[in-house]
Formats: C-alpha cells, sequence, structure tokens
DNA sequence: GCTATCTATTGACAGCCGTCGATTCAATCG
DNA sequence: CGATTGAATCGACGGCTGTCAATAGATAGC
C-alpha cells in the first residue's frame, strides 16, 4: 500500500493549470481499504471493542448471560453490538439450549493489525 | 485488560436469582477503551484510513493540494475528514503560505496497535 | 401443555456522519 | 489595491447509529 506522490515546491501556478497531477489509488489498495475501515468501524465504539477484548482474553465461548452485566445497558442493545461485530466477522456465536455463547475469530483483525505495526 | 468470568455450566435457574454475579469493567480499562475506541473510529472511514496510509508511507509532509485528487470526492469533504483524523490525534498539518502540509503522528496508533497485537 | 427464562428482532427516536455547494479567510501576485 | 488561488468553515440534506421498550422465538422445567 503505498502511493507515488511528487513532492514538487509549490509556487503558485499562472491560472488554469491544475494544481497537481492527478495521482491514482489503486483497486487493490481501495478495497483493501475499505475492509480494514470495516473491521476499524467495528471496533470504534467502547461497548465493542471491551466486548471483543473479553472474549479475546477469555480464549473460550461466554455465555452473554455474563456479557450484559458488564456495562450499564439493555439486553437488546448487547445484543445489537454483537451483531455488529458477528457482521464484522470479528465474533461468532452458537446456541446451547437457552443459552448463547460467543467466542472471538481473531483472523479478521489480522491485516489491520499488520498495516498498524 | 482482562476480566474473571466465571465460566459456571448453565443451568435455568429458578426463578428470581440472578443470571450471574455482575462483573464489573474496571475504570481504567474503561478509558482505555474509550481511547481505543476513538482512534479505530476516526480509522472506520476508507478514505480517512487511505488518507492516514498515504501520509504515513510518505514519511514527509504532504499538501492536501496532492490529497484531494486521490479521491474522487470534493476538496470540502477531504479537508472534513482530516479534521477528523486531526481531531483524534493522529495527523497534525502546518502551513506554509497558500498550501497547507499534514504528516502522521504515529503515537497516537500505538496503544490500539499494541491492544491488536 | 403451560410457564418461566434467555436471546434476538422490531420499531421508534434523537443524534451523529459523510457529502456537497457556497462562502469565507488568508496569502500571493501583479 | 484588486484579482486569484488554496484551504477551512458553514448550512443543508439523507442516511446511518446507539439506545430503549416491547415483542417474538426458542427452550427447559414442571
Amino acid at each position: 500500500m503505498s502511493v507515488d506522490l511528487e513532492l514538487t515546491p509549490k509556487t503558485k501556478r499562472p491560472a488554469g493549470e491544475p494544481c497537481c497531477a492527478p495521482v491514482v489509488y489503486p483497486d487493490v489498495q481501495r478495497e483493501q481499504a475499505q475492509r480494514m475501515a470495516a473491521v476499524a468501524k467495528a471496533l470504534g465504539d467502547p461497548v465493542r471493542l471491551t466486548l471483543l477484548d473479553v472474549l479475546r482474553k477469555h480464549a473460550g465461548k461466554v455465555c452473554v448471560c455474563e456479557l450484559v452485566p458488564l456495562f450499564e445497558l439493555s439486553q437488546p442493545t448487547i445484543s445489537h453490538h454483537l451483531k455488529v461485530l458477528r457482521d464484522a466477522g470479528l465474533v461468532d456465536s452458537e446456541r446451547r439450549g437457552l443459552w448463547a455463547y460467543y467466542y472471538a475469530l481473531p483472523e479478521r483483525l489480522e491485516e489491520l493489525t499488520a498495516w498498524l505495526s
């Protein structure tokens, strides 16, 4: 992910001439940016980030009934955030009887993590 | 950042009893989650992520007039995204005459990067 | 079957977000 | 000064987001 940018010295240009040659960001990079931004967006709420933190740290499957009391939020709101995380591919869930157990899917974080590092 | 969660086997509880002891997420971790979520939120748009990518890769200060043509978006929109990145502490800018030069501030990514790794 | 329990879904609502056109502000050139 | 240019701000608009109360589905126990 890199772009050629000419750092030409800037002088006021004589009316009409474009500022600089249009630099194109290739499609591949655009798609990668979209994927990573989607992951970042899912992490862009403290509740979801904390939920994922708990699931990652726990290294097992955690019942929703243990996640809800971590926050002073209604159960539907937690359910909504878990759905956002699942839609982003960051977690998945499994039903056992009445209970739903969530667990982290670490792979989906890799691309963003690599880009950040 | 870690939480004690009892993974007690779930049985339907006999009416009235709470599901599980309320687990508290300490304030320190809450603030950390807020900081990291704010950074993630700023990265949660493909345009902003690409802008930061260009600034990070370029390792110098880049004129706004070179950033605008990277996207098929209006100049005010790019200016808005740059402001979001600056408000999040991810970039800063410097004016030289008519031009504004932006550059990345890598430090602000560190906490989130460490948490992801 | 009936009731209680856990989770997901729905509907509603306020507030935020991404985008643009128009405008403003600052600085440079003539 | 007056005209031009680069960038930021403003105002507006549709769409998305986070939240809750209410409800619905599914399952377990009686």
